[in-house]
DNA sequence: GTGGTCTAGACCACT
DNA sequence: GTGGTCTAGACCACA
């Protein structure tokens, strides 16, 4: 379910909280649907339950998912009141990103294509 | 020149090495200009020198400058064979930011305008 | 009777406690009035025995209701001498939400209009 | 600086969080002030440095201070956009001991008066 | 069984 | 020196 790669510089609980957050903005894991236990992740990804533990937390302070203590992590609903932080952190990554694109030598024109194909292709999945 | 943020989560010699990245990519600084030396910088930012040390060297292993030592450190020429490593993995932290910004509740139309408006700002510049 | 919030912070026995400390002051249920039994009120609220079990007597021990054993829990009589302990406890934890509200930029005005809009409402159904 | 209670209901960490919320707005640390570094304090404290780990970036999370890291945290800024959330827990937390203090038989006047006292103590310090 | 907290002790990146 | 992450292993409260 979520790839760990030992050698990049995201933490791994940072992978964990990426690749959840991708499960769930992808549509793959819905809303209500209950993550895996804290010690079953940690099993399955061979990491100690206290990095699972700190990932989920930190889902949960983002409200992506919700924690029911002695149940389990369950989706949460898509906010429909997004945090404007949120959004300009976002916002501000993919510009930094095509900034470097650019000065790689990548065409104004080819970027824009890529862009439209991802939004479309997601806005698909949604 | 530069502006450093000491509350944002990111560090600070990450901030001068992106603050250098924009200067470079926006035109600002252009083939061939000299950057501030080491010692010269720290003093304008009250930064550690070796802070500033760290930034030059991540800069220059990512070849957007280059060292005579000696005589200081310059902008690198823009490369025309971008490493299809590097854009792999700038389209796909671009595409992650999207799919977040789709499911955050920001429609495909909100994201594209705001897309084309970076990609076209920044195409000036250049 | 009961509203039961899974996305609560708070763990289910304790919004069962909170519930029905709120409907005893408000005077919904009186002194004397029956509560549900465990297993009805289990049912009800598609919750395991246990924790209703659990809530009842948290609130017994609280002095909130009294079991008769055989016959079921009842509303207690209002206390008219209060525990200091009990008393000192609530008000200083009152005392830190005030804090932060006026450090949050809440003005000693909005905060007291509430305040007495909270005491004047329960006071009357009380 | 702050005092624990090992027999408190509250966690250790929870009580940090809290003790400093209180320190920053009463005035005791000021905008800008270092916190004690997370080794010094769990020494002082006689806590695991995790413990005080936590603490720290649960207040970072919640705005209360920002971490430069390498130099250590400090107080942020008051903010003037308080969150909303943060608001309404606090006033219902406020709402719920009142409801209590009522029961248990303290006076609407009482009541009222107290937290007049409360909020004007304060206030001056602000 | 679940999540949550805590300790002990290690290692890393940044200043 | 600073904060941040991670492991190992324990214990608790809740369902």
């Amino acid at each position: 379910m979520i790839q760990l790669d030992l050698k990049s510089r995201k933490s791994i609980y940072e992978q964990i909280v990426d690749g959840f957050k991708e499960l769930i903005a992808c549509g793959i894991l819905k809303e209500g649907d209950k993550l895996p236990s804290v010690r079953e992740l940690a099993s399955t990804l061979t990491v100690n339950p206290n990095t699972i533990q700190k990932s989920y937390s930190r889902l949960e302070s983002e409200n992506w998912i919700y924690t029911v203590s002695g149940l389990g992590c369950f989706v949460a609903e898509r906010s429909h009141k997004p945090d404007p932080a949120a959004l300009r952190s976002l916002y501000s990554e993919i510009e930094e990103c095509i900034m470097q694109l650019l000065f790689l030598g990548v065409t104004e024109k080819e970027i824009l294509s890529k862009l439209q194909e991802f939004v479309s292709e997601r806005g698909k999945q949604a």
